[in-house]
Parts: C-alpha cells; sequence; structure tokens
DNA sequence: GGTATATTGAAAATCGTTTTCATTGTTGAT
DNA sequence: ATCAACAATGAAAACGATTTTCAATATACC
C-alpha cells in the first residue's frame, strides 16, 4: 500500500498543501510506526531535521489519523500515540508492563463475543479497545 | 463490603491521618460511585461542603485507589475516571458514544481466550482493559 | 494539654496538547 | 515566470487536567 499517494491525495482533495515538512515528517513515520508518540516522533525527525518543529509534527499526526494511515491511540501513559493502518483489519495489544513491549494480534472469536454482549444490552458496536497488560517472556525469564 | 472500614483501616496501617473531609469524600463517592471523574466529585461535594478544595478530592480519590476501593478508568475523553471495586470480580465496559451511559459487563469466554491470545505470545497477563464503544438503545431509537 | 507530624485549601507548577500569529511557502491563474 | 490568494510553519503562548508547593490548621499519640 502506498501510504504516500493516499495522503497527498487526501492533501489535493481536502485543498492542502503539500509541503517538505509533511513528507519528511510521513517518511520518518512510516520508518518507525511501531506506536510512536508525538514527542518521540519529533525527536526522531528533529535529528535530522532540526528546524521541523513540534507543532508541525502534532498537526501532520492529525492529518495522519484524519486521512486513515494511522490510528491514535491511548495506552494509559498519558501519551497519545499514533499507529500506522495498515489495511482495515482491527487489532488489539498486548503491552510489557516491565518493557514497553507492544505486540499486536487479532482474534476474531473475542471480536464475536464483543458483539454479542453488545447485542445483549442493546448496544450497536462501533469500536472497541481491548488491551492486555502483562510480563513478555523476555522479562518472565530475567 | 464495609468501605469505610476498609478506608479508615488503611489509613491506620499507613500512619495517614481520619479527617472529616476524607470521610466527607468517602461518603459522597458511595452515593454515586459510577465512573465519576475528579471534576464531577469535586463539584458534588463542593455543592454541600463549600470549603472542601479540588486538591483533597483528588488526593482522596488516588488514596481509595490505593487501598483498593476505587479504580482509576481512562475512557478516552480526557478525564480520568474512578469507580468503586465491588470486590475482586473484574468487570469491563460498554460506553454509548451519543449519551455517554457506561454499562458494565463481565465475560469469563472473553477473558479466557484472552489468556490463550496472551499464552500465544508468551505473555503472563497482569491485567487488561476492554471497551466498547457504541450507541445505546435509548439513542439507537432516537 | 502538648508536641510532632500529616492534612488542608489556594495558588502555582507541571505535563501533554492545542492554538495564536506573524512570516514563509505553495498553488493555481494569468 | 509572476502574481495574488491562502495554507503552512515554528516559536511562543494558551489550554485543560493533574500534581505540587506552602503556610496555616487539624489529628494522633504521649
Amino acid at each position: 500500500m502506498d501510504f504516500r499517494k493516499v495522503f497527498t491525495d487526501y492533501l489535493a482533495q481536502k485543498g492542502l498543501k503539500n509541503t517538505n515538512q509533511r513528507m519528511i515528517i510521513l517518511q520518518e513515520f512510516l520508518e518507525q510506526a511501531s506506536h510512536l508518540s508525538t514527542e518521540e516522533l519529533y525527536l526522531k525527525v528533529r535529528s535530522k531535521y532540526p528546524n521541523i518543529g513540534y507543532a508541525t509534527v502534532h498537526r501532520t499526526l492529525k492529518l495522519f489519523a484524519e486521512c486513515g494511515i494511522a490510528a491514535e491511540r491511548n495506552f494509559g501513559d498519558g501519551q497519545g500515540r499514533f499507529e500506522l493502518m495498515l489495511g482495515e483489519q482491527h487489532h488489539d495489544h498486548l503491552i510489557c508492563s516491565r518493557c514497553g513491549l507492544i505486540v499486536e494480534f487479532e482474534n476474531p472469536q473475542i471480536e464475536q463475543l464483543q458483539n454479542e454482549v453488545a447485542r445483549r444490552h442493546g448496544f450497536v458496536i462501533e469500536n472497541h479497545r481491548l488491551e492486555l497488560f502483562g510480563i513478555c517472556s523476555d522479562c518472565t525469564g530475567k
């Protein structure tokens, strides 16, 4: 999937402008798209391009979310995080409380049970969030 | 379960002091313990006891969480919320995106599948968070 | 009661996020 | 290519929720 095209198409369609900063930030985001906070991406970008500001990184990440190439997550550490959306498939997260490792997983059975629960309570689900916190195998060993 | 006793025991054990404010805040919290934010509880308390400050409410809620009679939640609306922990049973949440209604549910089958997923990835689960966002039956009708 | 020490409330500090604003850059029309 | 319109930028300020500071007060224990 060509994320650059999705993004530039979105910009064009919205009458927004295709700037160097936006392309640089997308590039850096794609290089390591695993659940970066705004702060982390900003530091990564700034190390190579010192005059790109925090606000621009922040605004660009919001654009990524708007056009669907990224999703904003919150794992309860007080920082919003963005992750690349590879296609439509939903996935959830396993998070190591010790080292911070984040593993993605999918489980259709769980999703189905969720729908059942919702139906029983008269809800129509739009969205969900499932996070499992624990200790990963590396950290268990230590 | 006598939450007042759990709380005062915790205070005693920690060498903390049993104050009027703390008892008042616990009282108000118990009266309507359904997922209140600090702000909401503060307003509720202040309406009856105008000279209890926000900081005291906040600090007391943290104490509730520490001694296990409350748990802090975050439903992504930018406000931390506290809910009464009635015993050990874990439960998850259905949240109406339109009216904000919060319904609690439990589903052992989902929990079991979660454990399986975790095991497959070498994780030992300590904790989890599951939230289903959607539209409740009242709001669907309208 | 007296003393040590925790608590309080108001205000200030903090943290992550968002906005403002003057300047700069991009786009599309000419 | 030049121009005018307007979006984007970066620095700093504003923001909202949370947390801390600090002098005054209250509590617990002797």
